[in-house]
Parts: structure tokens; C-alpha cells; sequence
DNA sequence: CAAGTCAGTGAACAACTGTTACCACAAGCG
DNA sequence: CGCTTGTGGTAACAGTTGTTCACTGACTTG
């Protein structure tokens, strides 16, 4: 979509992506409405006006990181839902697939579960966007279900928001867990998901 | 429990609750990790270093919110589901009894969704175990009803914990809702509710 | 090749932070 | 009553913060 660009824009994205990586490096242990701005600058090697040539404030910072976490999720979320397979097996494969995510992107994971209902409203709102556009999705991926015929859109707009949510808290668990933990974490997880997708064959009687 | 304790202890306590109550205002618009000690004495009208006579930090605080915030939350989770009367009417009572809740506190539940995943492991960990003593005493009550008779105490304690993860996010999305969107979390509250019940009533089949 | 663009630098600013040591003075107690 | 206890206040400390201004020098473009 954009031709090759010159060696100046390679050099600034590679220092705006090293303030971001920092930062996300910094959110493990605080929240962003308590990251600094010269905080992040230190953490890569480069002086605090720096900052200011990729970002407004630490708060525009946060939605960028928004992005990145979020952006990534799409194809797993779909692929999640869309599995093949009969309703046990398609629970299993997602919740190793969540448990997968977030081994390789923890920071990522806890930046968004964090910052849900963090204290910078902008980011807040970048967050809940990203989320109904995931429960769109995956509205629409249940819809093409067998299982789904009789559904009300409102109704399946529901579920689909039900199970996105319980992904995410899914993952926040996965985060939090002690590695002896992680096999309790997906047990629990599985149970629930199996109760939700029991309620939904029986929603319409 | 105590005897009237002297003036001297009365003064003290007096203080310590403005401090708190204090932060707890500060605390709408940013996150328990960037809480600074001198801006909660500024917003009492103390000085800085009273603030060592009553929290050792502002981590320390926080903690002391949580039992606040979540003590008072015990009787309203008992009397959510022990309630009388069928399915239907137990779930509509149990989502007013939130929006209440959601409505006479804000604060202090708002506090509690952010600070839950928040920055603050002590904090974070605080509320964890009063989750988890929450999802207990919901396991309990569940256990009492006809609906639970053949249930194994671990799925249990699998469906307390989805109840009460969904109370505290149903009390999430009352919070950011505005006053027009209100009955819109509510019916949506109450059909994932329902659905949840729906599984529940089928999941031993 | 000259001119201009612009990512990153360095110094300075006023304001803020947590923490310390020391003091004042009212309450509690023998 | 005198003595101790302990909440709260004052002053000062070394560091930190966000933001400004003028600057350098490598890349881009005409």
C-alpha cells in the first residue's frame, strides 16, 4: 500500500518502536496513568524531547500500545471461533490457543487487561472500541453456526459478547497463574466455556 | 466488640477516614500506582507527614480500600442469591440490586474494577482473596438450592465464580454506562445471566 | 550540489515527589 | 498533679517530573 520509504522514516519508526516496546517493558509493574514520560526516554537511550516528535503524551502512547495489543488479537479470535470440530473439541482448541497468546505476549495482554479500566479515559475508550469490534466478529462467525438458526441478532450479539469477555478473563488468569497453576487455570476456563455453550443450546426453549 | 475507645483514638480514626476517603475521590481519574501521598494530605488539609501515622504508603491505603470497598459488598452478594421466587425473578432482582449498588457507590466499585488488575500487587492480591472468599460464600449458597442437587463441589465453585465475575463486570459496564444507557446494561446483564442459568439447569445432562 | 526538512540533543525552568529529623501540644494515666 | 504518649505540624533534603527553547547534523528534494 505505501512504497518502499526513505531511511529517514525506517530510523524514526524503529525509535518510536523502541519508546513503545519500553513502555510496554515498563507497564508490568505500574499502571500508565503513572508512567513518565522521561521514564521511557531513559529506558531506550534517547533524550526526553524525543519523546514529544512520535507522541502528544504518555496517554497517546497508550492507545498506539492499544493498537499493537489489540491489532495482533483479530486473526486469533477469529480463528478461535470458526474451528472445526463439535462444540468440546472447538472449546479445547480455544482455550490452548488463549493459554498459547498469552505465554507469547504476556505484556501485551496485561497492558489491555490493565488498562480496561485504567485510569486514562482515552485509552479506556480505545479498549472498548477494539472490543465491540471483536464482538462483532465474532457475532457474525456465530451466526454462520449451525447452532445459531432461530437467533435474534441482539441475542447472538450477547453471546458473543459473553464469550469475548470470558476470554479475556480467561487470559488475565493464565497471567496471574504460577506455572503449576496454568493446568487448574484451563480446567476452569474449559468448564465455563462448556456451561455458556450448554446454555446457548437450550436458550431457545 | 471494643469498649468506647478515648477521644484520642476517635481523632485519629476520624483523620484516617478522611484520608481515604480522600484518595478514593483521586482515584476517579487515575490508578492507585500514580496516587501520590502528598496529594491525598493536600486534598485532607494535613500535612504530608501525618500521613505515616496512618499508612506505611499509598499501597498500604489501597489495601485498606479494599477492605472498605468489598466488605460492604458481602451482604449484597448473599442477598442476590438467596433471594426468593424462580430463575427470572432472582436474576432481575439480583441486576437491580447492582445497579444500586453501582449507583450508591460508585466509587468504591470503580476502584475495585480498576485496581483489580491494576499495578499494585499487594492490592492486586488483596482483592483476589476477597474474590475468592466472595466466590465461596456464592458456592455455599448455591449448594443450598434444588437446582444443585448431583453437582460435585468443584463445579460449584466453577459456577460461583462465573456469577461473580459477572456481577463485578456487569457493575463495570453500569459505571462507564450513561444514565441513557443504563436499561441497555441491564436487559444485557440480565440475558447473560439467563443464558448462564440455561446452562446451569443442563449441565448435568 | 545547494537548500531545506526534521529526528534527536542539551540546558534550563518551575513545580513536584517521598522521606527525614525535630518540635508543639493535647490526651491519657500513674 | 506531673509524666508519658503520640497525632499532627514545620522545614529542609535530594530527586524527579513535563515542557520550553535554540541547536546540530544527516537525510531528502529540487
Amino acid at each position: 500500500m505505501s512504497h518502499t520509504l526513505g531511511a529517514r522514516q525506517v530510523q524514526k519508526q524503529k525509535t518510536r518502536q523502541a519508546l513503545l516496546d519500553a513502555a510496554l517493558g515498563l507497564l508490568e509493574e505500574q499502571s500508565l496513568s503513572s508512567l513518565g514520560l522521561r521514564e521511557v526516554t531513559r529506558a531506550v537511550g534517547v533524550a526526553p524531547t524525543a519523546f514529544y516528535r512520535h507522541f502528544h503524551s504518555t496517554a497517546d502512547l497508550g492507545v498506539a500500545l492499544v493498537e499493537e495489543a489489540l491489532g495482533s488479537l483479530h486473526p486469533m479470535i477469529a480463528g478461535t471461533v470458526s474451528a472445526s470440530g463439535d462444540s468440546g473439541e472447538r472449546i479445547d482448541r480455544a482455550v490452548s490457543l488463549i493459554a498459547r497468546h498469552v505465554r507469547e505476549h504476556p505484556a501485551h495482554i496485561r497492558f489491555i487487561a490493565r488498562e480496561r479500566n485504567g485510569g486514562v479515559q482515552k485509552v479506556r475508550a480505545a479498549i472498548a472500541e477494539q472490543m465491540a469490534r471483536f464482538t462483532a466478529e465474532v457475532r457474525t462467525e456465530l451466526a454462520g453456526q449451525p447452532e445459531s438458526v432461530g437467533w435474534s441478532d441482539d441475542d447472538l450479539l450477547m453471546l458473543a459478547g459473553l464469550y469475548v469477555d470470558q476470554m479475556l478473563m480467561t487470559a488475565g488468569a493464565f497471567l496471574e497463574a504460577t506455572p503449576g497453576e496454568v493446568d487448574q487455570v484451563a480446567r476452569e476456563a474449559t468448564r465455563r466455556m462448556r456451561l455458556i455453550s450448554i446454555g446457548r443450546r437450550h436458550w431457545l426453549d
